[in-house]
DNA sequence: CATGAATGAGATTTCATTCAT
DNA sequence: AATGAATGAAATCTCATTCAT
């Protein structure tokens, strides 16, 4: 049991260091011998940890969208209204991305980069579909515009990154009221009316 | 005369070749060596027509976002109205990253990953700067809403990003009724009203 | 300790390699893949050991130049006199650039060349230290000339470098004569009367 | 005739620009390249003039040792006496390295590196036979020792080339009496009594 | 479980040289 | 005579990965 948690401390640093490096300097700036250094760890330990390079960063990317997705549902309830419930999940993803940034970063890199498999971007994609199913909801009561979900996704949802990448970049700060406009203009971009 | 001719065919078979392999792989993937070879040319030649690998990236990442833009921009008429200038831009906008993927794809691995000099991401925003124009000529008229451009950008113009890469990826084919429905979502996220 | 030990004879054999290299075509013809092919291992374990070429020239120079020095100083005792303190080191020099020809060709490539740093050179320099000293002795006893003692080193130690390159090349073979009046010509030119 | 003038410009600025390179990073920072340009002319140009990058360096040896020389014995006068001539020859030694800095620093790196064919240096070394021919005067008439005159050039000339070196790196200033002192010590290490 | 050492393959870049004009 | 363009070969250095311990 020692050893397990270890084992896990041990991942957990190397994932870390993948993060904080692939955020600084892209996939190829974040070499398995920086990785296993910044870790403190020895390079071969890693692959004790993971297949290769590729399954690092795969495993990192699915770790952290399954982290996102766990942070933008947690308070989504079923029962509630359909307004309310995207708001409360939209509002937990902002917030995700604004606490989480470097995560943040990472993610809307991955979404725009060669770097993760095909397959591991659909199993994360799959982390969404409580979402999905709120849209779905939201437009069989005609409170959702009928177009298909890549579309409300786009709109409402992907724009937050844009406006993680400029924060970081000092081009852009978000304060409160920036985030209430943004979240105005997600709204209104997806309703009726 | 010939000689002149030949180069700037020279230089542009090397930025497609490395369009086309950032794009299949990422920067990693697009060695000097491979850029190179599908140009036919000797990887010294390279260095002929650019600085260094960064450099070669760069001159791409600009030579494309010109063409964007000057595709973007070629119809648009200060006299016009507002929206019917926006709808001109957004829908060249779009027509340019249907038409040209390989453009489109590169622009937005460049967004969200470190892979261009600071310096060269501003010089590229410039370019942009019409849409600027347009956007404060529409918010003293009072038909676009009173908030930062890029807010405006990230919620009317970046979501063109995500559904061009679902396309290419095959998630999401993109035909006339959507692109439409997506221009409304987009003035929708963006007109008060 | 097996490791270790394994370790070190690597850093010599590399700095053997280079040794031998440089001698023969000058640093240029060095090359990092003739140095690996030379001492048994890949390009990539040079790198281990230095980090980078001009470091491992550096360290190579520092070495020989501190075997040069242990040998010449070995039989130095500061209660002797002078004059034999002075031919045990002179004797002790021309024996260790006689016997270690290559050290001693590298030395004199190492001083006429801009192939080592600046500083490295000046720590190089401290090594001679001792023989400083012996001077400063003899000219307090009135027995060496009062003038700078690069000038005592430039007659008195440099010309040994010129007759070991003349030997090497077949031109001017050193026998114990020769030696003889070698020391004979350096005392004069640097003795009082 | 206005052809041929050009052309020796041309070779002299060739010749000038392999100076100035090679005494700022050793032959191996003199690349074609930097040559052409610093002489203003292209690489392929360099060919016209020189066979090779070796025959460049050779050539550039034959003509400073033969420049060297020429200053050296300018004032050399068979009939006047042993002393007074060498004296003379020593002097103008002296005053050509200091005054010709580039030149000197360049025969010294030339004398101890393998950068020279063997064959180009014992042409250069000939150069030197109006020196060896007053050697076995003064030896016929008692006044230099009778030793080989590879030892008398070792002790006697060999030294400035040192102290050149000292003065370009600043460590040891060369003012006339220090001048006045190393010739004192030349004369020392190589005349009887 | 963990590692330091080692490496073959390959990355970027430079170089001496040639050739068509 | 002169050159700008081009290049194959080679230089330095890095990397993902393995293996003996």
């Amino acid at each position: 049991m020692a050893l397990l948690q270890k084992s896990i401390d041990k991942r957990t640093a190397l994932l870390k260091a993948t993060l904080c490096l692939v955020n600084s300097g892209g996939v190829q700036s974040a070499s398995m011998a920086k990785v296993a250094k910044m870790a403190n760890v020895s390079p071969a330990t890693i692959y004790l940890y993971f297949d290769s390079k590729q399954d690092l960063v795969n495993q990192l990317y699915l770790d952290v969208k399954t982290s996102f997705a766990a942070s933008a549902f947690k308070e989504y309830c079923p029962k509630a209204e359909v307004k309310t419930n995207f708001e409360k999940i939209w509002l937990a993803m902002a917030t995700y991305k604004l606490t989480n940034k470097e995560e943040a970063s990472f993610l809307s890199q991955s979404d725009n980069t060669p770097m993760i498999d095909e397959a591991t971007r659909q199993e994360g994609l799959k982390q969404m579909q409580p979402l999905f199913d709120l849209w779905t909801q939201g437009q069989k009561e005609g409170l959702i515009k009928d177009i298909s979900p890549y579309l409300l996704y786009a709109y409402s949802i992907y724009p937050i990154a844009f406006l993680m990448n400029m924060e970081c970049r000092g081009i852009c700060p978000l304060d409160k009221k920036v985030i209430a406009k943004a979240f105005e203009a997600a709204w209104d971009s997806i309703s009726l009316k």
